[in-house]
DNA sequence: CGCAATATTGACCATCATCAATTGGCGTGG
DNA sequence: CCACGCCAATTGATGATGGTCAATATTGCG
């Protein structure tokens, strides 16, 4: 049961193949016939409504996904019925990337807020991978970065205290959005309830209040309508014990 | 300060070049050039003692490592001195294969026990991912199925209980050994402590070592001196929820 | 304006952490 | 061969972080 079937579909703009060009120098060195290889890649956009999957677990996705509008996640159910958000994804990214090498989902994609995803046939992608180097080496760093957004989530699960990991995320958060300019000043979107921070986080939403309370009243946060300001990030970066090393986002030095 | 200068240092033998090949084709198919490329493939043998790094954070390593003897793991240290283990590895595995395209390291790869590793320049990985299809999709396919078992440990430690976690990580351990062939029956090595177990699963060793006791006790299994058994294989699996789809040993239909 | 989803707060409780002491296994050296 | 020492395992007592259950307030939206 694909969320998309039924809905709108449209062939990709040019600016919306210019969003896939502009992720990908963000993490790697691109030549000039490679953009251009890029932005003639067939792309059709659809969108999906809030909180619907794009794929699901067990699928056998023929295409990736390229999220263009609205906020995406990865998760899991539980047999009790409980859910564990692996993790957030914001326009530009490549949330599926995996399926082009592991035929089965082993996770759900859903969406957060209603959102525009532009679909990209595996074939195409294999292609392009195979003849463009540079290509390659960024769709390989993305999902290397991708692996060590895990890595840090986990320790964050593991080890840091409830207060600790919901500074650590929002630090995380802010930083990937200014990464792809959308966000304005020390303000940023923030689509996603306290249910969804808690399941991202391992915690309950009634737990997720309390601490954001805390961190609202200690005066590091503001957070309403969808938005959230950061007022000390300074401080709201120590809480959260925020090292960004592993989003790499390292000057790129040629392949 | 790399743990293995001035140690042991060797060139690799046949056999130890064929475990490459080994782990490789278990999770694609590789042509007959391809098996011979890697067999020709430069490697440097070095052992490294317990509870050493093979790797540490912030290292900008040259090599990748295959592990030929030993258990090692990736792991993170916090500032309160706490550690956050992020996954075990077995003989076969290339735990830090993100370093060719992530010059920085984010995490340290440190022994369990005494271990021996192969060293590999980049330059040669490098030049093989490039002419082989293959190589590149093997490659491409294990550092994928790495973030999926990453995953799989963050639902673990977000929302399994103390005993569900312990019995799933020994059901993963056990089919991961299985897949290499380095298990007898139902019994596996396990060379790991109560303290790394609760490092990697975000609990404490006090808390593991009473687990295991109900676990014990529950007769699902017996472990000692270094050895588990699986007395009661389907009981466990059911306590652990495992589900070893994550782990894609799904039968390899050609790239 | 009214419904539904989300956020908020309170009271109580459980899992797991902390602190501390004891036991057991095993390698080493006298 | 046995004593010593070290490390890991084990057990007990107590406590705190965060979970559960439940009620109420807000907000967004048709």
């Amino acid at each position: 049961m694909c969320a998309w079937t039924n809905l709108m579909t449209d062939f990709s703009t040019r600016a919306e193949r210019q969003r896939l060009v502009l992720k990908l120098e963000s993490i790697a060195d691109l030549t000039g016939e490679e953009k251009q290889a890029l932005l003639g890649l067939p792309m059709v956009v659809k969108t999906v409504p809030a909180d619907h999957d794009i794929v699901s677990i067990g699928d056998c996705p023929s295409h990736c996904c390229l999220l263009l509008e609205g906020w995406a996640c990865r998760y899991k159910m539980l047999p009790d019925g409980s859910r564990q958000i692996m993790s957030f994804h914001i326009p530009g990214d490549i949330p599926d990337l995996q399926s082009l090498y592991l035929k089965t989902m082993d996770h759900s994609l859903g969406t957060i807020v209603p959102a525009k995803v532009a679909l990209i046939h595996h074939r195409d992608m294999h292609s392009l991978i195979r003849q463009w180097e540079g290509i390659s080496v960024a769709m390989w760093r993305d999902s290397l970065i991708d692996a060590a957004i895990f890595r840090e989530w986990m320790v964050g699960i593991g080890r840091r205290s409830a207060h600790q990991r919901i500074a650590h995320i929002l630090c995380e958060m802010a930083t990937k959005l200014r990464m792809v300019a959308l966000n304005d000043g020390d303000t940023y979107p923030w689509p996603v309830t306290q249910q969804e921070v808690a399941d991202a986080l391992g915690l309950t939403d009634v737990h997720v209040n309390r601490v954001l309370r805390d961190i609202r009243k200690a005066g590091l946060i503001t957070m309403a309508r969808g938005v959230f300001t950061a007022v000390n990030w300074e401080g709201l970066k120590e809480l959260g014990q925020f090292e960004p090393t592993y989003l790499h986002v390292e000057p790129v030095l040629a392949a």
